[in-house]
DNA sequence: GTTAGTTTACCGACCAGATGGTACAGTAAA
DNA sequence: TTTACTGTACCATCTGGTCGGTAAACTAAC
């Protein structure tokens, strides 16, 4: 009966169990009650680890963020040289849902829509992405739309709004990618194809 | 001392007042209490005319929408006979902030996220949306896209995470439109001009 | 046209449950 | 001795919602 962990487990042993707590009941019951329950600490243990809820969905949101971190990076270096690699690594995360349980996203987004700078370290991110994508590409506007078209989608996704079947979606994140692989001359180049 | 208005009125002095307290308070003060007390009712009288908090906020979402509908179909009719009139209704909707205050928005997100179905209007609206742009384009996948990226902006404006500054979102935003407003023979337009 | 009954719109006191958080005494491993 | 908890009791507050009451407005009978 070893009680003693070291405290970065039980941190983690608590994320999982919120996790958990979330992705079963949705955000609506993401309690400290029912965070402790499942995560088996005493309520005292889990605020003695998270000191309030607002430091516990910080801790679930970092954790998600350090998890698709390596993943995207992997992507990138693998593309390296290539056009494009940072905005084909989130294009690739996004497809093949790295982003983690439905549940677990609107619990934060809800977080967020009640403590905005709760997202603070999302829009860290989202400000690095933005410099590497324009670092990287021919064509900053479209590589920026094509960032979006991918978060568009991403959000109707977690908001389950899409309104096509999900074989329509997987061949429109396809199109992006090609898209985001392609080099382009000049802004000008796509807009000049009129009729 | 009048004391009958007829209830369409008060249901409109409620809404108007629980969009005052979201807005000038957070999504996370939007309590009964506060609506209560903003609109001049007591809560019995707001709980008479929308018999839950829940009600209240399905109240807020259809105005919302009711609202921005007109002005979708004035832009779109504006365009008949031209590419993509619905997608170009969307985009300029997106563009000049058709979407009402950003709390108002995030209050009805955050809402959401506790009961999901809350948000099944908008997804009527989205599948409507969906329908019209199929019908409309040479290129369904482009214009779908061009709706996701839209969509994304939009988002990301919400969350108050556009990394980047305003006159770079309505150049994107221009663009969207630009690429609208062109037919398309072929899908594989875009996707031939590799270099 | 007055009276009586019914409905509509609203008041405001009260309530029950939930929830985040505290306090604190104790304990066991490192 | 410090660290990392347990466990329980407790609490203040908030919040959605109920409920009995009430006055104006509408309806209908006389």
């Amino acid at each position: 009966m070893s009680k003693r962990k070291n405290s970065a487990d039980s941190r983690n042993d608590i994320l999982d169990a919120a996790q958990r707590v979330v992705a079963r009941e949705g955000a609506a019951n993401l309690t400290l009650d029912a965070v402790a329950k499942e995560s088996g600490f005493s309520k005292g243990g889990l605020l003695y680890n998270f000191p309030s809820k607002e430091a516990l969905i910080q801790g679930m949101l970092q954790r998600l963020i350090d998890n698709v971190e390596p993943q995207m990076n992997e992507y990138r270096d693998s593309l390296a040289g290539q056009p494009n690699p940072t905005l084909r690594a989130i294009i690739e995360c996004i497809r093949c849902e790295a982003v983690i349980d439905r549940n677990i996203s609107m619990a934060i987004l809800a977080a967020g829509a009640q403590n905005p700078q709760l997202l603070d370290p999302l829009r860290q991110r989202y400000d690095q992405h933005y410099k590497d994508i324009l670092q990287e590409t021919d064509d900053p506007d479209l590589s920026l739309l094509l960032w979006a078209a991918a978060d568009g989608l991403m959000f109707m996704s977690l908001l389950d709004m899409t309104p096509f079947p999900a074989e329509d979606a997987e061949r429109l994140m396809q199109r992006l990618r090609h898209m985001a692989s392609t080099r382009h001359e000049k802004s000008v180049i796509i807009d000049n194809i009129v009729s």
